[in-house]
DNA sequence: ATAAAGAATGTAACCCATTTCATCAAACCA
DNA sequence: TGGTTTGATGAAATGGGTTACATTCTTTAT
C-alpha cells in the first residue's frame, strides 16, 4: 500500500553510531554546536555529510510541540489581491524557517472550520487567516479568546480586539478616494461597493459619505451599488449605475477587480473613459496598470501586509506579543488614466 | 521562549484511562471502528467528545511514515494562469485528507533547492511542480531517478521520461491558434513567443511554424519576439513587432497576460484590436474576458490540471501507478472580441 | 595540589499515535 | 465436549528526534 518514503534508513542512531558518540551529541553537534567540541562536531558533520543525513522534522516537531507550520487562509487564491500577499507571507515565512500551508476556504465557514482544526492537530503552529470570520470555535476555549492559537487577521476584519491585525485604513481610503475625484470637479460620484457588513467596505463607505458631506454633497442612494468585489459584479454594478436617468461622471469601485468589471460594462455601453466617465478604485493590484484605460486607484501595500502579517505571526508563535494589535499599513493613491475632469 | 499550545493535556492515554481500555483500542476505535465492538467504539468516541480530543497529527505521520502533506513548487503565485491551477490541487488534496505546502520559487533554482531539501526534512509526500527543472539533487538519490519521491510535473515539462506530466498539447495550441488566424484571412503574423528552449514556448512555435507552412507561408523573423510571458514582456514585445516597415496583421501571444501586455502597448500605441491589428493568445486566464477587447485564445483548462496532478500524485503516493506518465488534456479556443478579419 | 566550577558527553525518559504480537474469550465444528 | 477458528483487547515496541539529569573530564581558582 504506502509507498514507504526512500532515503530513510539513515536516522540520527546511525550517525552516533558511525562517529562513535550518542544521539544526544548529534543533535547537540546540528543545533546546539557551541555546546558540543570542536574535534566531536567536526567528526559529527562529517558523517552526517557522508551518510546524507537529513534530520526527521516530524520526530523533531513532535517532541517540540511546534511544528514550523503556519497555514494561510484565504477565500480565494485566484483573486489578483490575495497573490501577492500570499507570496510575500511564503517568503517570510521560508526565511524564518517556517513552510505555508494554503487553505483556500471560498468563503466557505464550513471548509474554514475543517482547516482551523488543523491547529488543534499540532500541524500549524498559528494561522493566517483573510476572513473576518474568526473560525475557532470559541466554546472550545471556554469563551476565552486569549486561549486561542496565534492567529493574525489580514486585510479583513474580525471584531474581536484581542485579535492581532494588520491592513489598511479602508476609511481614509474611501475618504481618499473621493476626494481625489471632487478635486477633479466631478459631484455626481456613485460607489460600486462591497458586501454591506464587510469591515472594509462599510469603512470605505464611511469615508466616501465624509468625503462628500465635506463638500455639502449627499449620498444619492440610487448611485450606491452593493457587489461582491468581484469582475461580474463590478459590470453588473456598472451597468446598474448608468440606467438612471440621471447618471453619476464617477465611480468609486471598492477595489479592482470591481473596477475591471466596470471598464468593461462601459465600453461595452459605449462610455469613454475617463471622458464620459470616470473610475477610480481601491487595491493596486498589478493587472490595473494595463487595463483600458490604465486603472487610477488606492493601492494597499500588499506585499508589506503578507510580510507583516507572517512577521507579526511567527513572532507571536515564538512567544512575542506585538507592541499593538492594529497594525496600519500605508497606501497610496496611484494616479493612472481612468480619472479625468468631468465633462 | 516557545508557547506552549494550548489545550495540549488531553493525548490519547486520557482517553484510553477515562474510557477504561488501552491506547491501542482508542487508536483503533478511531482509526478502524469496525475493528472494535460496538459497545467499546461508543464509550471511546463518548469520552472522545466529552474530553474534546484531537488526535495529534504529528504522531501519526511520524510513526505512519506519511506526513500527509504534498509541495506545490510553482515560479510564481501572482500569476493569474497559476492560481486557479494551485487552488484546484488544493481543494482535490483536502478532499483527499491532505495538506498543501506552497513554495513560490520566483524560478530561482537556488529557492527551489532550498525548498527541495524541505521534503526531505519535512517528509512531505509527493511535490507538484510546475517547473520544468527538477530541482532535487540528483547525486543525492545515486543519479537513481526512481528514488526521488513522488513528483508530478505540472504544465511545464521537463525531459525526464520518468516524470509523470500532466499538461495539454501545445504543439496543437500553436496551431490551432495560428489556423485561427489564418482562417480568418491574416498572412501577416506576427509571434510574441515565451523563452526560447521552454518547452511549451517552443511547441507552441512549432505549432505556429506548421501551421504557416501548410498555407506556403513562412516565418518572419522579424515578427518573432521571444519574451518571458510577463505583461510588461508582452507590452514591449508589440512594441518591437510593431515597429517595423512592414507591419503584421496579427499577434499570436504565447500566454494571456504578454497578449494583456501587448493590448496595452498597441492602445497605446493607436492601434485598434481587432479591426488594425488582431490579438489571439493561450492560457485562457479568467481576466481575459475582461480585457480590451476580450480576448481570444486557447483556454488551457487549469482547475482540470490541478486536480488530475493533484489526482495522479496522490495516487502515485499512495502506492497506484497512472496508466501512462504523459496526461495530456483537451485545450479550446474560446473566440471573443480581439481577432477578426485583416484590414 | 585540590576543591570547585565548567565543559563535554552519555543515559534514558519523553513527545504521541500506530502496529505487531500475544492473550483471552466467545463462537463454531465435528 | 475437546479442538479450532474468529474476534476483541492489551502489552510493548516503534518511529526519530530532544532534553533533563547524571557522569566524566577539564579548567580555573586557591
Amino acid at each position: 500500500m504506502a509507498v514507504k518514503s526512500l532515503n530513510d534508513a539513515v536516522a540520527m542512531q546511525d550517525i552516533a553510531r558511525r562517529a562513535g558518540v550518542c544521539k544526544a551529541t548529534v543533535s547537540r553537534a546540528l543545533n546546539n554546536p557551541q555546546r558540543v567540541s570542536a574535534k566531536t562536531r567536526d567528526k559529527v558533520l562529517e558523517v552526517v555529510a557522508e551518510l546524507g543525513y537529513t534530520p526527521n522534522k516530524l520526530a523533531s516537531s513532535l517532541r517540540q510541540g511546534r511544528s514550523k507550520h503556519i497555514a494561510v487562509m484565504l477565500p480565494d487564491i485566484t483573486n489578483p489581491y490575495f497573490a501577492p500577499v500570499v507570496r510575500s507571507i511564503e517568503q517570510t515565512a521560508m526565511r524564518r524557517g517556517y513552510s505555508v500551508i494554503l487553505n483556500d476556504t471560498q468563503d466557505n465557514p464550513d471548509l474554514e472550520r475543517t482547516f482551523a482544526a488543523m491547529v488543534h492537530t499540532r500541524q500549524v503552529d498559528g494561522i493566517i487567516t483573510n476572513s473576518a470570520r474568526i473560525p475557532f470555535d470559541l466554546a472550545s476555549v471556554g469563551g476565552d479568546v486569549r486561549r486561542l492559537p496565534p492567529i493574525v487577521n489580514a486585510s479583513e476584519f474580525c471584531d474581536l480586539p484581542e485579535i492581532i491585525k494588520v491592513g489598511v485604513n479602508n476609511y481614509q481610503i474611501g475618504k481618499q478616494a473621493t476626494e481625489h475625484l471632487l478635486n477633479l470637479g466631478h459631484t455626481r460620484i456613485a460607489a460600486l461597493a462591497g458586501p454591506g457588513g464587510l469591515d472594509s467596505s462599510d469603512q470605505r463607505m464611511r469615508g466616501f459619505t465624509d468625503a462628500l458631506q465635506q463638500q455639502q454633497l449627499t449620498v444619492n442612494t440610487n448611485w450606491v451599488y452593493h457587489g461582491d468585489y468581484s469582475m461580474a459584479s463590478g459590470d453588473l454594478g456598472a451597468r446598474a449605475l448608468m440606467q438612471w436617468r440621471e447618471r453619476p461622471t464617477a465611480i468609486f469601485c471598492f477595489g479592482d477587480l470591481a473596477a475591471f468589471g466596470a471598464l468593461h460594462a462601459l465600453r461595452e455601453l459605449g462610455y469613454q473613459v475617463p471622458q464620459d466617465i470616470s473610475v477610480i478604485s481601491v487595491d493596486g493590484i498589478a493587472l490595473g496598470e494595463y487595463t483600458s484605460p490604465p486603472l487610477t486607484t488606492v493601492a494597499q501595500p500588499l506585499e508589506q501586509i503578507g510580510s507583516t502579517a507572517a512577521t507579526l505571526l511567527i513572532d507571536l508563535i515564538e512567544g512575542e506579543r506585538p507592541p499593538s494589535n492594529e497594525n496600519v499599513l500605508a497606501h497610496r493613491l496611484i494616479i493612472r488614466k481612468s480619472t479625468g475632469k468631468p465633462a
